[in-house]
DNA sequence: AATAATTTTAAACAACTGTTTAATACAAGC
DNA sequence: GCTTGTATTAAACAGTTGTTTAAAATTATT
């Protein structure tokens, strides 16, 4: 009695359930048991088809990585006719789905940002894979909205200020679910919370942008 | 031979050896007899002064709490005859200068913004001893800045905006070391940082709140 | 059909975990 | 000095961890 209930084979199997299970445990308090449990295999399996637990947690993260970026694609904000600022609006509203969806899509960006909360040895490859593009598309839309050539490390700081405010949403999620539950009780508050970062930062960008010109009227 | 080299009792070692060690490893990875070894304590005094681990876990968070708000007071910021503007900027410097000071301070906050990222049952006590407070200041000081009333859902999104943007430096640190190795140098650089926050959240409230009004010369 | 290669299995491994125990050392009180 | 209560210790406990092993089952190859 062979107990694979699914076509899919055992490294598949197992590739899906230690995103899942890192994603809700972390890497270290995550067990192999608790994998090969969950995708009906043996407890050798892991060490049989990956080499070990850490090697299965690293192929586990490239996984999670190409999934997001296979169900979310940014192709929207990549689109260099739109204005910048619509691009923005699409970047960070894609972004925050990615990071809040709760649906089992959502599983890779836990698995992610636990990774860049406490970071593995992983981390360095999971910089240039996934990271690093993200980085200078964001940079890209900045720049093209602040018409005018700036400065480097500006343009860094404007970046910093728009990722935080996704960000916060998924790296303090327990202090938001306990202060503010409505903000992320659905798809629709999703959106609506995007939108206000896209407003609260085209907002701020503009004011900054703009300069020696009406500050108060 | 008694190995106590300081004059501090074991309980007071016990507790901030703790929270190195949990700031550093996390609740589950931190280990008993490695928080015994660096207190230079026996494997059994954490069971005899503090019930268990968890206990141990509690208590040194509640410290942690409490030594933060020692060193790092927010008296400029409750000062409500300041203008507002240099309320919110003293407020997002000080909460800044606490997040990532690297000294032996900063441990502090280290555990707990493990706390936060993963929480644990310990969570909740936090909540309304050391997090509420927080919150409150920071929505009274935007509800200051933004003359007019407005509904409570929007200075909760303006709310976390800012929070946001300071928090991201604690939460993706990992990141912002590697990409922007620069912008958390030295106090110098952190106080820079904190200068970018304010700035981008005022112009961003000002341009969001006064209604109506040159969108674009 | 027989052989070879691969996969799956249960059991054991050694290392480590938090916690308990029971003996010892030490201090204070009378 | 002796007793009492507290503090410290080394050793052991029972449980879990990742990993290995060697046999069995399955699949592929000839």
């Amino acid at each position: 009695m062979t107990q694979s209930t699914a076509i899919e084979p055992v490294f598949n199997r197992l590739l899906q359930v230690a995103v899942e299970v890192f994603a809700e445990c972390g890497f270290r308090e995550a067990t192999v048991r608790e994998i090969c449990s969950r995708a009906n295999v043996n407890v050798a399996s892991v060490n049989y088809y990956f080499r070990s637990k850490e090697a299965l947690y690293s192929q586990a993260l490239a996984f999670a990585f190409r999934e997001t970026n296979r169900l979310y694609p940014q192709d929207a904000a990549l689109d260099k006719s739109l204005p910048p600022e619509q691009r923005l609006a699409v970047f960070i509203n894609n972004f925050l789905h990615k990071l809040l969806d709760d649906s089992q899509l959502g599983l890779h960006s836990k698995l992610i940002a636990r990774e860049i909360a406490d970071p593995t040895n992983a981390l360095d490859d999971m910089m240039e894979t996934a990271i690093v593009p993200q980085i200078a598309l964001l940079e890209d839309i900045i720049r093209q909205i602040i018409k005018e050539p700036v400065d480097k490390v500006v343009v860094q700081r404007y970046l910093l200020s728009i990722f935080g405010q996704c960000l916060m949403f998924k790296h303090s999620r327990s202090i938001i679910d306990r202060l503010y539950p409505n903000l992320i009780a659905d798809a629709a508050a999703i959106q609506a919370s995007a939108e206000h970062i896209a407003q609260f930062s085209l907002a701020a960008l503009s004011r900054l942008t703009l300069p020696k010109e009406q500050t108060t009227p």
